[in-house]
DNA sequence: CGCGTAACAAGTTCCTTGAC
DNA sequence: GTCAAGGAACTTGTTACGCG
């Protein structure tokens, strides 16, 4: 099947693919009633309909395993991270990352202080969401080793911890944007390269800049965010609707071109391009 | 040995206050 | 009314510890 037909049959909102993704982590495979429970929780969608986006989105796991999708060349020592990826605060970073080269050396903190956080990109985290679906929650290794390839599964772990308090307090007054709000893959919307998105850096990937447009730069202006980066429009779909699955973005992959799965669908709605999903929240007291 | 949780530290962002 | 500086709050990543 292919995302057209999908998407033909029936459009996934952004909201819908987001509760989709929730859902999803909720009810593991070998939760009883599994589909049922999805699809109760994804308005407007039937069960076959979630069924047939869970194929997709479990189509593109399977070409991504199979090596159908190149990966980005993150691991290679320092790619990613050490590349582009050290948008500002990563810089500092000697690349490469921990990934497991200092990982078991457990140098005194005050030998070699506190390494500095690599910020965890957008399409590493989208990679990470990934393997949460094929894997579950729990298998840091497996998700490590096959999806988020660039960190180690104590990494792993780690976001996954900040990710599900982050999900759990989902509904906090004020906050800011995080790269966690990302909870589906195919929110595309990768509007930095591959940039540590972690909300704190260049806001303009996460909501926060568009909180706080004022002092940020029209960032998306400057270069259309995922055209330049993962070429997208060539995802040979018709990005015409809302982006598609939950997973099968373009993780920054030259994905297939049956990989319809559209970076970044056109949002309706969407107040800014750029920034994947916002709280209902932001503007608030941003009064100024 | 691997996973989960908590604590710690660093960096970024937002808000308030003061001066011009 | 606008701009700048300072401080507080928040987010995130790493490390350590305990448990199965």
């Amino acid at each position: 099947m292919t995302v057209e037909e999908a998407d033909s049959s029936s459009k996934w909102s952004r909201e819908q693919d987001k509760a989709f993704e929730n859902a999803l982590a909720s009810y593991p495979e070998d939760f009883s009633d599994r589909w049922e429970k999805i699809a109760a929780n994804v308005p407007g969608k039937t069960l076959e309909e979630i069924k047939e986006h869970y194929e997709l989105l479990e189509d593109d796991v399977n070409r991504i395993e199979s090596g159908c999708v190149p990966l980005p060349p993150y691991n290679s020592s320092e790619s990613s991270a050490g590349d582009e990826g050290a948008g500002k605060k990563g810089s500092s970073h000697s690349g490469n990352c921990n990934s497991e080269s200092n990982h078991g050396s457990k140098n005194s903190r005050s030998d070699q202080e506190r390494r500095k956080g690599i910020a965890w990109t957008e399409d590493e985290h989208r990679l990470f969401l990934l393997g949460l679906d094929k894997y579950g929650k729990g298998d840091w290794r497996s998700i490590s080793r096959n999806f988020v390839v660039t960190r180690t599964p104590t990494q792993v772990a780690s976001h996954a911890q900040k990710y599900f308090i982050r999900l759990n307090s989902m509904n906090k007054d004020r906050r800011r944007s995080s790269i966690h709000d990302i909870t589906s893959v195919g929110n595309g919307d990768v509007s930095a390269p591959q940039g540590p998105i972690t909300g704190q850096s260049n806001g303009t990937a996460s909501g926060g800049s568009a909180a706080k447009s004022t002092k940020q730069p029209p960032g998306h202006s400057v270069a259309p965010p995922c055209i330049s980066v993962h070429g997208v429009p060539t995802m040979g779909q018709p990005i015409g609707g809302p982006l598609i699955s939950a997973v099968g973005t373009p993780v920054n992959l030259p994905a297939p071109a049956h990989m319809a799965y559209g970076v970044r669908a056109t949002l309706p709605g969407a107040v800014v391009p750029g920034a994947p999903v916002t709280y209902p929240m932001p503007h608030t007291s941003a009064h100024r």
